[in-house]
DNA sequence: TAGTTACGCCTCGGGTG
DNA sequence: ACCCGAGGCGTAA
């Protein structure tokens, strides 16, 4: 059966069909168990084998075999053994989903159907599809009064008081009944349907066993920052995803999600609803269960006891060179192509190599097909533009490998490693460098895994780093390229800007590429970057200055009459407790306000009333907008855009409005 | 259920002159 | 009036 979705039902394993054909299986919950000192608890053994069953079998983990038990309890058991045995116990395979385990056990996987392997590119099944949007702001409790629904090339509109709409809704989707259904922002939407479905006598059928399970909103800090995850019900046997939300949807589409779950084996539902941290984490799980290795539970080895000064020494970042600032004519970008896997896999970096380097190493073996199937993916979508999501998907996956490798929780994870594949990424970019400057080139710029150079030709240069260093390298022509400064007048490692030869205005780190720009300044930049765009040389652009300072000058005097809703920021807040007056805190206030419950780690929009008293209104209420706070904004974005046309600072400058 | 480091800007508000 | 640390948030890779 091609698996469309799963699902876990108590002591069973639910696989889901299109169409909503189905098989159960019983598969109660158990994990593996060893213990340092098995006489020593020999008394915990026998408790556990009198009360659930303690089967003797042979624990193979990535470094080591040894014998242990396989206990069929839960992770509260797990847990307790744990407790009990005063940590000279190690449990596996515990906070495994249950039905990815079976699925991985049984070498079975979603998504996939006879002839299909794991690293397959294509998808043969059909699915029906449906697209749902419903009318209004999911923020906001107001009555649902219609929806829009697609399926199948047909477009009907529901209409009416909110019990109409949803038992029409409800019914049209039991009578379509389809596989996948596109909703944004599903998971805010659900909870409220279920609830007022159920007020109203009627049967939600967005799940075709009508139960969900529920995955709590949470706020949580990751290494400086918070974050937050909205609540989320899950259906079953039915793939519904939150289009807005969802990452994986957003960066790789139906296609990204559906083969994204083929390669990590977890359900579409679960797989739409990750971040690419935990997609790569179930890729490497799913790896491990299929090779018969036990999963860590609460590993010991993530971080040997190191001083605080050893770390500052040894885990340092990526490599980079600070740029010369300034406007530069021809200039070739050239980067390595998935640096950092690349190196897991050719140094056979992994967490039990670092102490036995002549063993095959279960990281560097399990990305291997990860690396070679992007590299696939990266040439196919190019003639076919269906791969593209797949291929954004998998670069995803491979970028955030190596900081998992980092991570104190990760299963595989070793901070040897860590070091290991940045003190190697280093290398290859100073050894790259000296290169280039061997052959003639100049070097303007580098970050970690690029190079901007000057010279030619550049296939000699692209072709002597691979000989030398044995990783791949991709070239990007650039007619022109801006470094920008930074304020002490340097040259900015991450910013810039430049003309790509086949016309394409490539962008990083400016007021256009941040997601806190509003709408109405980011149009300004992109406007004025497209009509620099035309020009192929420096000259041409230098030629274009008066040009593009009209359209400044067009964007200022716009300013005092651009619509609200074109002056929205949004932000993702750290805390709903500011210590200091901030445009922050007057939107959690307005959000407060208007009764829209807010967390850390939530993204929030709105519009600044008067930015010196802290004060801003959450988008769908704001009737007055902090003008001048604005114009900072534009003459920020246009400093970024004037400093390419060769202007001195300053210059073009309008006066803010009144 | 949870990737990392390097690096920057803007603003607030207390300290100093 | 000015300096500067800290708070808060963002980007590139």
């Amino acid at each position: 059966m091609w698996i469309l979705d799963t699902s876990v039902e108590r002591d069973r394993v639910a696989l889901w069909g299109p169409g909503g054909a189905v098989e159960r299986t019983p598969y109660p919950p158990s994990f593996l168990l060893t213990l340092s000192d098995p006489v020593r608890h020999g008394n915990l053994l026998e408790a556990l084998g009198a009360e659930y069953g303690a089967e003797p079998v042979t624990v193979r983990t990535i470094h080591r075999e040894q014998p242990g038990w396989r206990i069929s309890a839960g992770g509260d058991v797990a847990a307790a053994v744990l407790r009990q045995a005063d940590y000279g116990a190690q449990c596996f395979n515990v906070d495994v989903r249950r039905d990815q385990r079976y699925l991985a056990e049984h070498r079975l996987l979603p998504c996939t159907g006879p002839g299909e392997e794991r690293f397959s590119m294509t998808l043969t099944q059909d699915l029906e599809v449906m697209d749902l949007a419903l009318d209004g702001d999911p923020a906001r409790s107001d009555r649902v009064h219609g929806c829009t629904v697609t399926d199948g090339g047909r477009t009907r509109r529901l209409e009416g008081d909110e019990p109409t709409v949803l038992g029409d809704l409800f019914g049209l989707i039991e009578a379509v009944d389809p596989d996948v259904v596109l909703f944004p922002n599903a998971d805010t939407w659900t909870e409220r349907l279920v609830a007022r479905a159920e007020g109203y006598g009627l049967e939600t059928t967005f799940s075709r066993t009508g139960r969900y399970v529920t995955l709590g909103s949470r706020s949580y800090f990751s290494y400086g920052r918070m974050y937050h995850r909205p609540k989320a019900m899950i259906p079953a046997g039915r793939v519904l995803i939150d289009t807005e939300e969802s990452f994986t949807y957003r960066e790789g589409g139906l296609a990204g999600v559906l083969v994204a779950a083929r390669i990590t084996g977890l359900s579409p539902n679960r797989t739409a609803r990750v971040t690419p941290g935990t997609l790569i984490s179930s890729f490497e799980v799913y790896a491990a269960l299929a090779r018969g290795i036990a999963v860590p539970w609460l590993k010991a080895d993530a971080e040997r006891a190191k001083t605080l000064a050893a770390l500052k020494a040894a885990d340092r970042g990526g490599m980079m060179f600070q740029p010369a600032l300034g406007v530069y004519g021809r200039v070739y970008q050239v980067d390595f192509t998935s640096l950092y896997p690349s190196i897991i896999v050719k140094h056979n970096l992994s967490p039990e190599t670092v102490e036995h380097p002549g063993q095959p190493g279960f990281l560097a073996a399990c990305l291997r097909p990860l690396l070679e199937m992007r590299i696939k993916t990266k040439a196919a979508k190019k003639a076919d533009p269906g791969v593209a999501g797949m291929d954004s998907v998998l670069k995803w996956m491979l970028v955030t490998c190596f900081g998992y490798t980092g991570y104190r929780n990760a299963k595989f994870g070793r901070v040897d490693v860590h070091e290991a594949i940045t003190r190697i990424s280093r290398e290859a970019l100073v050894s790259s460098k000296e290169l280039a400057e061997a052959l003639g080139f100049e070097v303007l710029h580098g970050i970690t895994d690029c190079l901007f150079v000057q010279g030619d030709p550049v296939d000699r240069l692209k072709a002597a780093i691979e000989a030398a260093t044995g990783y791949l390298m991709e070239v990007e022509a650039f007619d022109w390229v801006v470094f920008l400064p930074q304020k002490d007048g340097t040259g900015a490692y991450t910013w810039y800007y430049g003309r790509l030869d086949d016309g394409e205005v490539k962008v990083r780190g400016i007021m256009a590429r941040r997601g806190d720009c509003p709408a109405y300044v980011q149009r300004f930049q992109r406007d004025a970057l497209a009509l620099m765009g035309r020009a192929r040389s420096v000259a041409e652009l230098r030629e274009l200055a008066p040009e593009v300072e009209e359209v400044y000058r067009r964007y200022c005097d716009g300013l005092a009459t651009a619509p609200l809703e074109d002056l929205e920021v949004s932000r993702r807040i750290s805390t709903v407790d500011y210590a200091r007056t901030c445009p922050e805190r007057g939107a959690v206030a307005s959000y407060w306000r208007a009764g829209v419950p807010v967390a850390p780690g939530m993204t929030i929009r709105y519009v600044v009333r008067d930015a010196r008293a802290g004060l801003a209104d959450c988008a769908w209420d704001a009737d007055h907008a902090d003008r001048q706070y604005y114009h900072r904004i534009l003459a920020k974005a246009w400093g970024e855009v004037a400093a390419g046309l060769g202007r001195p600072v300053g210059a073009g400058e309008c006066a803010p409005p009144a």
